[in-house]
DNA sequence: ATGACGATTTACT
DNA sequence: GTAAATCGTCATA
């Protein structure tokens, strides 16, 4: 997807890239692309939730400074990876929060970068959650400031829904944000219901 | 330098 | 349902 697509409103944005694809080009040349079926809008300097929040311009966050089609990305809770695709105006520090995909291509790396002790992960749950997501594509703070439109490890390409699929499309709250006021209610949640991408409850 | 806090996930009672 | 894991980031000093 190019500047001008990834320009766009944050909330416009997060409904229309459900049934775009995220593809990642690993180091060693494997690719690995998935559905997107869940997503965040944080509308900036307004939007209490979003880091952005009244301004706040840190080494962190001013991936969201930059221009639409960026990737911001995030480490939280000691362990997980979050990614955002930046967009909006120029300067404007909004972004989507990516959540949840279904995998299309490269299952064996995903796989691979889920692995851990114990139980075997279902193809369904392999990016389900914006931690989970961005460890199966072994998406890291390196790619954080990222220009999806040109890098060569990660960027979006165009997709979308069937007609039925776009019946099924929700709006709710937005997912692990502590009190941020009216922010807290605000619909800026989509996702594709019956996906087995979908977080759930 | 220090302390509190996560846009989460998983395991366990 | 509850709790633990775990550390980069940022506000405070």
């Amino acid at each position: 997807m190019d500047r001008r697509a990834l320009s766009a409103d944050p909330a416009d944005l997060a409904r229309d890239l459900l049934g775009c694809v995220l593809v990642r080009v690993l180091g060693d040349g494997r690719t690995l692309a998935g559905r997107i079926v869940e997503t965040e809008a944080y509308l900036g300097v307004a939007d209490r939730a979003c880091h952005s929040f009244a301004g706040r311009r840190t080494p962190r966050v001013e991936p969201m400074y930059a221009p639409g089609g960026t990737a911001y990305v995030y480490f939280t809770y000691g362990m997980h990876c979050c990614m955002n695709v930046v967009c909006g105006k120029p300067g404007e520090p909004v972004a989507v929060l990516l959540r949840g995909l279904e995998p299309l291509e490269g299952l064996d790396a995903m796989h691979a970068h889920r692995a851990r002790a114990g139980r075997p992960i279902l193809d369904d749950a392999l990016c389900r959650g914006p931690g989970n997501l961005c460890k199966a594509f072994a998406i890291g703070l390196d790619l954080s400031g990222a220009d999806m439109t040109r890098d060569a490890r990660l960027w979006l390409a165009r997709g979308s829904l069937t007609p039925a699929e776009s019946r099924r499309v929700r709006a709710t709250p937005r997912v692990g944000i502590g009190d941020a006021g009216a922010w807290t209610k605000r619909r800026l949640r989509f996702l594709l219901d019956g996906s087995p991408g979908v977080t759930r409850a």
